[in-house]
RNA sequence: GACCCCAUCGUCUAGAGGCCCAGGACACCGGGUUUUCAUCCCGGCGACGCGGGUUCGAAUCCCGCUGGGGUCACCA
């Protein structure tokens, strides 16, 4: 067994957990945890703009869900290393600015965003690279400029040199001596970029492995200098591959957008609809036209209209983020299952893992190089497994959440009772709670059409108006109507006419749910109770003549 | 475009030179059990991107090509 390793997950309070996120948190805490050491959770709000409370306390919701517990952090007992939101240590990273400043390992510069944009569009134009490198200054420019009002932000001075980071699942990655650019460290609202904080920060934290997407990479080398230039020992970095959305691109929440826009041109070529100004779509959907063509032309990728695009155009959303999770009805468990292996594997056959497990067998040295494409599908047979395996209780605690976080399920006016008669009842059927309302509808709502080919196949056919007449007396008669009980007196019905089971209770099922498909018929029947079924048989019997 | 990463069934993966004319899982197709559906069981389809090396022997090592992807912000 190796040392005590501290990991750390690190997001930016710009939006929602989502997959990748998870992730890789997940597999900070397993690193962690298997080596007997500590993941913290750092929230990184350093970009003042786009950060938000409500942002960074839903990913604090999400984790706590998937049951992603950090040890430091945000609301633990131990604070040693806090406070764990970068806007509360900004005097820290001042200070070390400060002493890169004095060192003269770092420089202020003043060229502005907009001049910056400028010379980028340029290089761009010229088919040459832009690197921003230290410009000399006169004091009478830099009067002029501070009297204008505009304000500095900091550089690091970057030694010219080849960098390497050896990473733990990519082995050495060497960048040449021009790679790295005087990158900006402080903004001029007196922020430190991501870049900075992050170096100080995991220093200061004792970080010892640092797992982040793939994306990160070239990043990398960028701290290594820092760290250098602190004279501090870096921390172990693992690169992990990204996930894939199902067309090969990076994950990300774009992709709602892409699919919802997919959507309504494809809505708008079969209607012959106007694909241009849009106003119907916005119409139907509620949404300001303006915005709406903006979103169309890709001006922007707003989930929310993707949101509302995809209602009124019946598209069907990708899942990104944690809450699209939760609201379709996917079990936490299962989702960190599917995400654990997804870019990791035991060695084994084993699919179906415990966190214990998952602890116990992990290992960076096992995760792939090579990007993975999320599967729904797969993870749509994960959940259906947890559905199959998880104590009921746990189910009740999930069905909960779920109904927390949707609208209009009739499930909603059950008491615990009849929560778990449905959990009862659908696990083996069910791959997501969404499907508990789907398959078990008819429960609550008295059906008023039969389904022509099952009335025909088993109930006109063969005496089956006369089985059913006396099924329904027997039952009417019935003194308990339990389902260990009722499923004896299906059985006493079919063993005395010598028929099958399957021919006694079909009618029936045919009569109560209206298209033949139940739970097992004295479950559902005992969930309908007496009253309900005798009304649906003979609501039935009634249409049948 | 520059820099960087990657490359086994449709998808997730096992495979660290001979155990592999490549194993498992999801999906798909077929069959069986069953009280409908689902579960469950059995079977089938299906991959080492291409070209050079190295070696007695390569999915495994090396090189090239091709393909895919990521990054190029006062966002993280």
């Amino acid at each position: 067994m190796t040392a005590p390793l501290r990991t750390r997950f690190a997001p930016s309070p710009t939006g929602s957990l989502h997959v990748g996120g998870v992730r890789t948190a997940l597999y900070c805490l397993l690193e962690a945890h298997g080596s007997g050491g500590h993941f913290l959770l750092r929230i990184e709000d350093t970009d003042q703009a786009r950060s938000t409370e409500e942002a960074a306390n839903g990913i604090l919701r999400d984790m706590r869900w998937l049951d992603l517990l950090w040890d430091e952090g945000p609301g633990t007992p131990d604070q040693t290393f806090g406070p764990f939101f970068q806007s509360q240590r900004l005097d820290r990273y001042r200070a070390c600015v400060q002493q890169l400043l004095d060192e003269g390992k770092a420089y202020e510069a003043w060229e502005s965003r907009e001049e910056l944009d400028v010379e980028r569009k340029h290089a761009e134009a010229a088919k040459e690279n832009f690197r921003y490198r230290r410009r000399p200054y006169t004091a009478d420019q830099i009067a002029a400029w501070r009297d204008e009002g505009r304000l500095p932000v900091v550089r690091f001075a970057t030694p010219r040199k080849p960098v390497t980071v050896v990473d733990r699942i990519l082995g050495e990655v060497t960048v040449d001596e021009d790679t790295v650019d005087d990158f900006v460290i402080l903004k001029d609202d007196g922020f430190p970029t991501y870049h900075f904080a992050v170096v100080v920060d995991d220093h200061d934290m004792q970080i010892d492995l640092v797992l982040r997407g793939q994306e990160h990479l070239m990043n990398t080398h960028k701290h290594l200098l820092l760290y250098e230039a602190f004279g501090w020992r870096a921390p172990q970095h693992g690169h992990l591959p990204l996930i894939f959305n199902p067309t090969g691109q990076k994950m990300s929440k774009r992709d709602k957008a892409r699919v919802a826009r997919e959507k309504a041109r494809e809505k708008a070529k079969s209607t012959g609809a106007d694909a241009k100004t849009w106003t119907w779509l916005a119409e139907e959907a509620g949404i300001d036209r303006e915005d709406l063509v903006a979103f169309m032309a890709k001006k922007h990728d707003g989930v929310s209209m993707a949101e509302a695009v995809a209602r009124a155009t019946g598209a069907t959303l990708p899942l990104i983020e944690v809450n699209d999770f939760r609201r379709d009805g996917y079990l936490p468990e299962a989702i960190v299952n599917y995400l654990c292996l997804l870019g990791w594997s035991p060695g084994d056959d084993r699919e179906v893992l415990t966190r214990d497990e998952m602890v116990a067998v992990f290992s960076i040295d096992r995760v792939q190089k090579t990007a993975a494409r999320f599967d729904a599908d797969k993870l749509l047979w994960m959940n259906q497994e947890y559905m199959k395996s998880l104590p009921e209780d746990t189910l009740l605690e999930h069905l909960g959440e779920w109904l927390d976080a949707v609208h209009g399920s009739p499930l909603h006016a059950l008491d615990e009772a009849g929560r778990r008669a449905m959990i009862r009842m659908y696990r083996p059927r069910a791959r997501t709670f969404e499907d508990l309302h789907r398959l078990g509808g008819f429960l609550f709502v008295r059906p008023t059409t039969w389904a022509e080919k099952q009335v025909k196949k088993h109930v006109l056919a063969d005496g089956g108006v006369e089985r059913l007449r006396a099924t329904r007396d027997t039952l009417s008669a019935q003194e308990d109507f339990g389902a260990d009980a009722l499923a004896a007196m299906f059985q006493r019905l079919a063993d005395d006419t010598g028929l099958g089971f399957g021919k006694v209770a079909q009618p029936v099922r045919v009569a109560v749910s209206g298209d033949g498909v139940s739970p097992e018929i004295q479950d559902t029947l005992a969930f309908l109770g007496r009253t309900e079924t005798l009304a649906r048989i003979d609501a039935f019997l009634v249409s049948l003549s």
